[in-house]
RNA sequence: GGGGGUAUAGCUCAGUUGGUUAGAGCGCCGGCCUGUCAAGCCGGAGGCCACGGGUUCAAGUCCCGUUACUCCCGCCA
């Protein structure tokens, strides 16, 4: 019988040694795997088979043991019992060792098939065994899903993604990526390569920078987004280019926010309105959405859409979070000339009011108490409210307000289904932001986000400029790719701070998940903006000659965005945090801790030769 | 660059107002066990209480500093 093929008993000898025996033996059989471990079903019972894969589990009775084994396809329990001779080795296994394990399958008796696994009807008597690698023990369990450190998973993220969890959330990450470009290709879409060494494109944020050999002293910057490459690829004509394309900033991490690299779908369309755009984005992103939601409530068309100027008034921030129903009104006037002498001090000093409308009267005392503290913590002033409770109108503000502002505030509580406002004042942008923040927190607290949902909106029309309180003077707002609206004549005739771009953003639940905009694609608009934005035309041609270049030898009118592919995946993953979609996510300090990256182990020799020379205080640091 | 949180066994954590020999579960090692699927039972090993100072008769516990991780601000599509 095939008990006289027993392998893996002599540890002496070399796995290979008793795999050419197993395979010398049986000839026909693939030295690994017959079947996946996913495969064994009743149909195969009485079938000699072949597995490989990891040992997950073992259950030693004495008498008899299971053992649980494991590939990326699934789980099947293999058995042997009292008189079969690989049973000393089985019991010395250790978890996680690799091993390809042949036998026949049989059906378990009835009061034991494990109705949770898909293979639970059958198990696999254990007839030859075969150690292809044996394992350490490990520094935390892959079986279970016991909670273990975060730089603990990371420094063995090999081990971490053999973890259910884990692994599941890489594979939703290739079947969204998988399922992205393939609605790319059906949109006409082209997909093209763009270089990672390029120059230092000033979009914002810190570059990553690569010395170059060649040219010491001279600096490659690896890319923010391929934002210049794929405006260039419209000026080839190639009409539609998409790309997975990987980015690079050098800037602080977020929970939302991943160090180092991370990846767009990048798209661009030629000859196209904003319209045009949402059109074509809308589905790919919905469908992508349907197709993974996996039971939650995904958004139907049409999305909503607000300005940006709608948003920071109703939300108080431009990623507004639909799902929390609550909606911030401005009340500047009912405060105006009133009796609360704080806030109609500060309407007469150019603040505003923001109302929030909602259902707390019946909260109690500390849930206004703990709330104002909260608004202090984060900066504003605190949180004023009115309850209105029959006729009453209570608060510590309430008194201060004489009757028609207070029925005004009356009314408009009740219009938005409440009985409670809670009041931000400030300067237009903070009162905006701590409304925004208090609109977030009160929806939290009160248990109003709608749970298990996708809720999408656009938000269209950013203004192109802002006032830089610290430089005092006007800048762009985001990039200055963006047409300006109104072209030409609005940058001649109208104040800069009043004129709004082609420039859109797509938000998911609080999450900006794409960025994108009609380009300006005519060389003396884009001069003009530039002047506006402080550089003359020599700064202009020196940052963006290239471009302005290209534009010179006849450019379609383009847009396009860049969405953030790996926030999508992170909600549709439910992970924590963005590093969990990745197979190997750099942490907070951007540091791979498993391979030990970045490393002050470079040669002087080849410092040299990238004409680099650390300074001495930096030197100091890393001895 | 700044602020908050955390740091005790291989892992996840408990450890009271400072008080004798620092604990649990899992894992590991040994033994028992013929139907488990988080198998069970018995026994054992395993600790620079992150590191460095300080206060005290006495510090895992209090104070100061450092480091690491994490969340946030700054920064950033």
């Amino acid at each position: 019988m095939l008990h006289a093929l027993r392998l893996g008993t002599n540890n002496s000898v070399s796995p290979y040694l008793k795999f050419g025996k197993i395979a010398a033996m049986s000839a026909s059989m693939h030295p690994y795997r017959t079947h996946r471990c996913s495969a064994p079903r009743a149909d195969h019972i009485g079938t000699t088979m072949r597995l490989s894969g990891w040992v997950h589990r073992v259950r030693d009775h004495g008498g008899v043991l299971f053992l649980d084994l494991r590939d990326h396809y699934g789980i099947t329990q293999c058995v042997a019992d009292q008189d079969n001779p690989n049973l000393p080795t089985l019991e010395k296994l250790k978890p996680e060792s690799v091993i390809t394990i042949t036998g026949t399958l049989q059906a378990r008796p009835p009061e034991t098939i494990n109705s949770s696994l898909p293979t639970g009807e059958v198990e696999l008597v254990v007839e030859q065994l075969a150690i292809l690698s044996e394992a350490d023990t490990l520094p935390f369990p892959v079986h279970g899903n016991e909670p273990v450190g975060e730089d603990m998973r990371y420094r063995h993220r090999y081990i971490d993604l053999r973890r259910e969890e884990a692994h599941r959330r890489i594979m939703l990450r290739t079947a969204i990526i998988d399922s992205a470009r393939r609605r790319m290709k059906a949109a006409d879409f082209n997909e093209i390569q763009t270089p990672i060494l390029t120059v230092s494109s000033p979009e914002g944020a810190r570059d990553y920078l690569v010395p170059s050999r060649l040219h010491p002293g001279s600096f490659y910057a690896l890319p923010q987004a391929p934002q210049i490459f794929k405006q260039l690829l419209m000026v080839s004509g190639f009409d539609r280019y998409f790309q997975i394309a990987p980015c690079f900033r050098d800037e602080d991490a977020r929970a939302d926010r991943a160090p180092g690299d991370f990846y767009q779908l990048d798209l661009e369309m030629s000859f196209v309105t904003q319209e045009d755009v949402f059109a074509t984005v809308e589905p790919i992103l919905l469908g992508i959405f349907e197709e993974f939601a996996a039971g939650r409530l995904v958004d139907s068309f049409p999305v909503a859409r607000f300005s940006f100027e709608q948003a920071l008034l109703q939300f108080g921030t431009d990623k507004p979070d639909l799902r929390n129903p609550l909606r911030i009104q401005d009340v500047t006037t009912v405060f105006a000339d009133s009796g609360f002498g704080l806030f109609a001090r500060g309407v007469a000093a150019g603040s505003v009011v923001r109302a929030i409308p909602c259902q707390a009267a019946s909260q109690p005392r500390s849930f206004f108490d703990g709330l104002n503290d909260w608004a202090r913590e984060i900066g504003a002033g605190g949180l004023g409210y009115i309850i209105f409770e029959g006729e009453e109108a209570k608060g510590p503000i309430a008194k201060h307000l004489d009757e028609p502002r207070l029925t005004q505030l009356r009314q408009l509580a009740e219009a938005a289904g409440g009985d409670t406002l809670f009041f931000a004042c400030a300067k237009e942008k903070d009162a905006a932001k701590w409304a925004g923040l208090a609109r977030t927190r009160i929806g939290d607290l009160l248990g109003l986000i709608e749970p298990n949902s996708f809720r999408f909106c656009w938000i269209t029309d950013y203004p192109m400029f802002e006032w830089d309180e610290d430089e005092k003077a006007v800048v762009f707002s985001h990039n200055p790719f963006s047409m300006p609206q109104g072209g030409m004549d609005a940058l001649v005739n109208n104040d800069p701070l009043t004129i709004k771009a082609s420039q859109y953003d797509f938000v998911c639940n609080g999450f900006e998940l794409l960025s994108g905009a009609i380009r300006n694609h005519l060389p003396e608009v884009f001069v003009k903006a530039m002047n506006i934005a402080g550089f003359d035309k020599d700064e202009a041609e020196r940052r963006f000659g290239g471009l302005l270049k290209a534009f010179r030898y006849g450019v379609p009118p383009h847009g396009g965005v860049g969405v953030g592919l790996d926030r999508i995946i992170m909600l549709l993953a439910d992970a924590p945090n963005l590093r969990e979609i990745y197979a190997f996510p750099l942490n907070q300090q951007g540091q791979d801790l498993m391979l030990g990256a970045p490393t002050a182990d470079v040669s002087p020799q080849h410092l040299k030769l990238l004409g680099i020379q650390l300074a001495p205080t930096v030197v100091k640091k890393a001895g």
